[in-house]
DNA sequence: ACCTGAACACCGTTCAAGT
DNA sequence: ACCTGAACACCGTTCAAGT
């Protein structure tokens, strides 16, 4: 019997969630707008998903699948870790109420697949089998804390005013501190107002490259 | 005219917040119970704060503050760096309701100060000028995105369940997984099962400060 | 098995009214 | 200037009742 293509079902549930979601964020998401773009009840819902926790959980995991199918399998270790985690990072962008749920950590949402897919790259950089797990946790904890926080940061500045006006006005003020208490930040805003945030993701993760690399030499 | 010692004020909000959020995490963290907590009502919190964001934002810096003077300044910079790190990464531990916080980035509640202090020991590292900013935020990224995922993780075992307990059970989970679709992750089971949370956190920093040393050899 | 929709027990926030 | 507390407009979630 197939079933009535408009019936509902959890992945058409999940699909709608993330749609509501990229439009209206999280406090957005509601069980009854939910409920009435799928022209149900909100107790419908309820049948196919526990709660609104597993309903975002499902939602993230849903687009890291996404993004972690796009990964290209050529290059060097370096060039593909490099991929996945900007494949990471642009997903989070796009969908910044993915944020929230990865800073949940790496074994919750879409968790093992990020492991995964960051661990083989470890294997293939040459880190001996002892510290697999330390150095592939390492990664995605910065991978995923720096997206979150990037699309805070992103989210933060408002539909009104822009990026570049957001950084000026922060990076003016930090101009302005006391060079006494804030002598090192004071120096920085500059650097802050000019900053690419693809660039400055990337340059962490060429920093954890080039630690591991000297942590683990022969090879 | 010395104000009344149980008037209200902002500080005695923000205190009695944090106590709050301790005890029942954010979700428990309500003006009602706030307000009966103070003697007041629901009102009167309005006066001094202007919603729920800026009073978890006030909370967040306070514990921030907190955890950051008692920073000692001894040691080499890579020491210090460890200590800062270390300070950050314990009071999210103690406080977890701040990691949905500081995961809302550098720029926000405490950000500025982690920033400041971080930065103060990239500088003592002998990172070149134009590149502080990046390898400053790249490093306070880290911190907090790690701090912020192992918070969550010790809380999602709940008062029921023991860390070893979660732990062993998605070891379990991982070592039964597809050895095709899961070469990595399926291997570090046993690992994980066994890491130490402030030990694998370390790691990072350390990783991070040998990358920072290759990058910019000299000094 | 799956859906309906009213109802429950909450929330954050506002605001006229008080002192 | 600061506080009161009732009221508003919501929420997530449940559950008897339907099909």
């Amino acid at each position: 019997m197939a079933r009535r293509s408009d019936s509902l079902s959890r992945d058409r549930i999940v699909a709608a969630a993330i749609e509501v979601l990229d439009a209206a964020g999280e406090s957005g998401l509601t069980f009854r707008v939910l409920s009435e773009r799928l022209a149900t009840g909100p107790g419908a819902i309820y049948w196919h998903v526990a709660n609104k926790g597993e309903l975002l959980a499902a939602a993230t995991d849903a687009v890291v699948v996404a993004a972690l199918t796009e990964e290209p399998a050529s290059g060097s270790p370096q060039d593909r870790l490099r991929a996945v985690a900007l494949g990471l990072f642009d997903a989070v962008d796009e969908h910044p109420w993915m944020a929230a749920q990865l800073s949940a950590g790496a074994w919750q949402a879409g968790g093992p697949r990020i492991v995964e897919a960051v661990g083989r790259q470890v294997r293939a950089l040459g880190v001996p089998p002892r510290d697999w797990f330390v150095t592939a946790t390492v990664l995605v904890q910065y991978i995923l804390g720096a997206a979150a926080q990037n699309a805070a940061n992103a989210r933060s500045a408002g539909p009104d005013t822009s990026r570049e006006e957001m950084l000026d006005a922060m990076a003016t003020r930090w101009e302005a501190l006391d060079p006494q208490e804030w002598s090192f930040t004071r120096t920085v805003g500059d650097q802050m107002r000019h900053h690419d945030d693809r660039d400055q993701f990337v340059a962490g993760i060429d920093i954890a490259v080039a630690g591991i690399a000297a942590l683990y030499p022969a090879s």
